[in-house]
DNA sequence: ATAAAACCTAAACATAAGTTTAGGTCAAGC
DNA sequence: GCTTGACCTAAACTTATGTTTAGGTTTTAT
């Protein structure tokens, strides 16, 4: 059994939060002593599962509906693996949008790197794609999209 | 020359959020004939490295400093390069986090694959994790740690 | 010349995801 | 038994990032 102080400090959320969460849904089954929520090593597994959703970019109402699903048991089984199957593709999404952003950093670091180097950027700003070094090159026609 | 409404349309902006930013001062030097914003190409650049520094998680005022630095001039060529570098190291984080966060609903998907199958989880809910197909106990072990 | 479409500002409103505050109850150690 | 720290609720507040509204001006096409 853990208090909610203890969860806190697991999973590096504010008390506050914790109370938010339960108040919004997420835990639809938490025990109580005395008016006081006592957690135990399944709802563990449930912070862990609102804690990777949450990382995929899921909304909180979104979570909620997945633990109502829980709840419900076995005839929303394929609910639940629609769900998974799409945050799935979301997050392979949204990695590919990071890489995409990451090339233009790049781009920009060597840029500055350059700038620092001669003191200015007035050579660079009229710099022809075709005199970047090539991997250079590279990222700034992924990051431009030419 | 652009219109408000062509850079809305290339960006995928809608109007009221490139007055938006116009206000809280991402568009410093923006020209205008008659109160009517005119766009140029280096203005696109601008949209650009904003959409950017957007994507990579930053926040208007921090992408505001990054402009106002531009306007400066040669004498903060540095400060540019330390803040891409930064940017260049979170986006590196989140990507490794998503990463991580796929290893869980990688799990989740072989979970409930396996639960539709046999219509019920009944079964899964205690599997020791040495039963599970290595792949997927791969997948378990990075995604809860152990 | 006039109507429609596109632009403008200022200010109010919206939304998500919490945090803070005020006023209380419960439990552990002395 | 009493104090201190951890817990409780309800409600107000906060912050970031826009969007909407109301009322007006400019440009464009006929």
């Amino acid at each position: 059994m853990y208090t909610i102080g203890q969860i806190a400090e697991k999973f590096d959320l504010s008390i506050s939060t914790i109370r938010y969460y339960d108040k919004e849904g997420l835990l639809p089954n938490i025990k109580r002593k005395n008016g006081i929520r006592q957690f135990d090593d399944q709802d563990l597994e449930v912070f862990l599962v609102i804690e990777c959703l949450k990382k995929s970019g899921m909304q909180i109402k979104e979570i909620k509906q997945f633990l109502l699903w829980v709840d419900e048991g076995n005839s929303t089984l394929n609910k639940r693996l629609e769900m998974f199957k799409n945050q799935k593709q979301k997050v392979l999404n949204q990695i590919k949008e990071l890489e995409s952003t990451l090339n233009l950093i790049n781009y920009k670091c060597w840029y500055y790197g350059e700038a620092v180097k001669q003191g200015t950027d007035e050579n660079l700003k009229t710099l022809p794609v075709l005199s970047m070094p090539k991997e250079i090159q590279n990222y700034y026609k992924k990051a431009h999209k030419i």
